[in-house]
DNA sequence: TATAATAATGAATTCCTTTCATAAAACCGC
DNA sequence: GCGGTTTTATGAAAGGAATTCATTATTATA
C-alpha cells in the first residue's frame, strides 16, 4: 500500500539525486530507503528506480509517482498546517446560538472585532433551536448560548453578562405615558406587541401578567424591532423590550417607557457553554470580549 | 505524522458511524482504532472525535481531517490504479528515435494502429539527437532507436526490420536517365541533394563517393522529401534515397532511378533497443508491429 | 434494571521497519 | 589499469511501533 514515506522517499530522492543524500534529509539510513523502495516496488509490480552508474534514475512508473509525491505531499503538509491551528486554537468555529431576541445588536458589537482578532474563526448565529438553546448546547449544536435564563444543567455553566430592566414601551400620546410605573391591571385593554418566540419566553407574560392572573386584550408577534417600536408609537399597541434598547429609540420615536411593577422587571443576561470541554482560546477570548461590551451607550441607527 | 492510514481510518469511521464498524471493514480490531486515533490526536494536539452517546462525532478538526480524508484517499487510489496500468504494461510511453530521414512516412503507418490498440502508451518520435541515437538509447533518452547503422554496443540490441537500396535519383532529362548504374566517377559534375546529416552518415557519401576518393561538385540540404525530389526532376541536382521511397515519387516526377555503383547500395533498417530493461509489452508489440509493416507498396500521397 | 452495544485502556505480542555490516558496482585520478 | 571513493544492494539482527487480547466503562434499549 502506497505510504506517505514512500512519496517522502521518492520525493527526496528526485530532488536530491541520491538515496544517500535523501536518506541524510529524512532521518534514515540508506539502506532503509533502498529497503523502501524494494518493498513498494514489490507491491506495485513495477520497477520505479533503477541504476544509472551509481547513480539512480527514475523508471516511467517513478516519474508518474514523483508527481502523484509533489502534490500530495503538499497536501499534507498543509492539512497539518491546519490542524496545527486548530490545536493551538487559532482556527475554529463559534456557533452562538441566542434566546434573547433583541440582542442581536449588542452581539454584532461583540462579534465584529472578535473577527478582526481571530481570523481563522468562523461565527455562526442561531436564532432558531430545534428544542431549546440549553439543549443546543449540550447536543453540540452550538458552542454558546445567551440567554436571559440559564437553567441549570450538568455540564453547562453560565457566566453573566450585565443586568438590565425589561420595560413597558407605550406611544407618547398614551393615556398612561405619564406615569412612572404600570400595573398588570392597567394593561388588560392593550394589544401586546412581541417577538415571535412562545409565550413562556415571554417575560411580561410569564413574570408580569401571568402572576397577576390577567392578560393583554391582543398578542400581536413582530419581527423587526423597529417595526415593533413605530407601531408602538403609533398607538397600535405596547410591548416590553430592554432598557438599553429603548433608550436608543427615545430621541427617534415619540415613545414613553415604563416600569413594569413595583421594582421592574430585572433581568440578567448570561453567557454559557458546555464546561467539559477544553475550550479554545478563542472561546475564552470571546467571552472577555462579551463581558467588557456594555449595552449602553447605544447610539440611533437605522435598523 | 499523519499518515494515510490515519485518513482511512478517520474516514470509515466518519462514513459507518461506529469503531467497531470501520474496525470490521479495514480488517483491524476496534481497538487498534482506538489507539491509532488516540496517538494521530495526541500528535496534533487536538481532539479529533469525542464520545456522544456511545458513539463518536467529530470535532471541528476532525471534520476538517475528514474532508482532507476524502480527497487524498481519492487521490491514493488513483495512483495505485495508475501504478497498476503500469505494472500490467499497460500504460507507458515509448520515445522513438528515427535516424533513417525517410522513414518517417512508414513509420506512421506503424505507430498509427498500434495507438489505437495502446490507448494509454504516448509516443514521441525524436529524429535529433544530442549525441548519437545509440547514446540517446543507451542513456534512456528514447526506448527505442530505428536505424540503418546499428553500431554495436553493450545493453543494446538491433533487431532487422527490412532490408531496402539506396539508389539514385536523376531528371528523367538527365544525361544518364538510360543508364542502369551510376558510377562515382559520373557524378562528379553533379550537385547533390540531401537531408540535413552530417556527411559520415549520409551513405552516398561514406560508402559511394569516399572509397572511390571522389566528391560531387557542390552539396545543399533540403528538409522536406518532396521539394528535395522536385528539385532533382529539375535537373537542380541529384540525390540518393531508398528504392521504396523512390517508387512512390516516379510516377508523379519525371525522375529515373540508377543502381549505385555495380551491385547497388544495399542498407537493412534495423529497430534497437536495450535488452537489460524488462520490456514493456507494448515494446515488444512495437516490434512486432514495425516487422510486419513493409516499406512498400506505397501509394503516391501528397507530402 | 438487566442486557446489548460501543468505546477506552493497559499489557503482551506480533510484525514491520530500521540499522548494521558488508558486498557489489561504478566513477575518478594517477 | 588500479587503488580510493562514492553509491546502491542485501541479509541478518535489533528495535519499535502498531495490533491484539482481555477487560472495564459508558450508554442506550427492551
Amino acid at each position: 500500500m502506497l505510504e506517505r514515506t514512500h512519496l517522502a522517499i521518492i520525493h527526496e530522492v528526485h530532488r536530491l539525486g541520491t538515496l544517500t543524500a535523501a536518506a541524510r534529509t529524512l532521518n534514515l539510513s540508506q539502506s532503509a530507503l533502498s529497503h523502501a523502495i524494494r518493498r513498494l516496488e514489490q507491491q506495485a509490480g513495477t520497477a520505479l528506480l533503477y541504476k544509472h552508474g551509481r547513480r539512480l534514475r527514475f523508471t516511467e512508473a517513478g516519474h508518474y509517482l514523483c508527481g502523484v509525491a509533489e502534490r500530495l505531499l503538499a497536501q499534507f503538509d498543509h492539512a497539518e498546517t491546519i490542524l496545527g491551528a486548530f490545536a493551538a486554537g487559532r482556527k475554529g468555529s463559534l456557533r452562538i446560538g441566542v434566546e434573547c431576541h433583541p440582542c442581536h445588536r449588542w452581539l454584532v458589537r461583540v462579534v465584529s472585532p472578535f473577527l478582526a482578532r481571530w481570523p481563522e474563526v468562523d461565527i455562526d448565529i442561531r436564532r432558531e433551536f430545534q428544542f431549546s438553546g440549553i439543549a443546543a448546547l449540550t447536543q453540540h449544536d452550538i458552542d454558546m448560548l445567551i440567554t436571559p435564563d440559564p437553567l441549570g444543567t450538568a455540564g453547562l455553566c453560565f457566566t453573566p453578562l450585565f443586568g438590565y430592566e425589561m420595560v413597558l414601551v407605550i406611544s407618547r400620546s398614551h393615556p398612561l405615558a405619564t406615569q412612572q410605573m404600570a400595573r398588570p391591571a392597567d394593561l388588560t385593554e392593550e394589544i401586546l406587541l412581541s417577538y415571535p418566540v412562545k409565550d413562556e419566553r415571554l417575560d411580561i407574560l410569564s413574570l408580569f401578567f401571568t402572576p397577576a392572573q390577567c392578560r393583554p386584550r391582543g398578542h400581536k408577534h413582530v419581527e423587526d424591532t423597529e417595526i415593533l417600536l413605530r407601531m408602538v408609537a403609533a398607538g397600535r399597541g405596547i410591548s416590553a423590550i430592554p432598557d438599553w434598547l429603548a433608550a436608543e429609540y427615545l430621541n427617534e420615536l415619540p415613545l414613553s417607557t415604563l416600569r413594569l411593577g413595583e421594582h421592574g422587571l430585572q433581568k440578567q443576561l448570561y453567557i454559557g457553554r458546555r464546561d467539559k470541554d477544553r475550550p479554545a482560546p478563542f472561546i475564552d477570548c470571546f467571552l472577555e470580549m462579551a463581558k467588557d461590551t456594555k449595552p449602553a451607550p447605544l447610539q440611533a441607527q437605522g435598523t
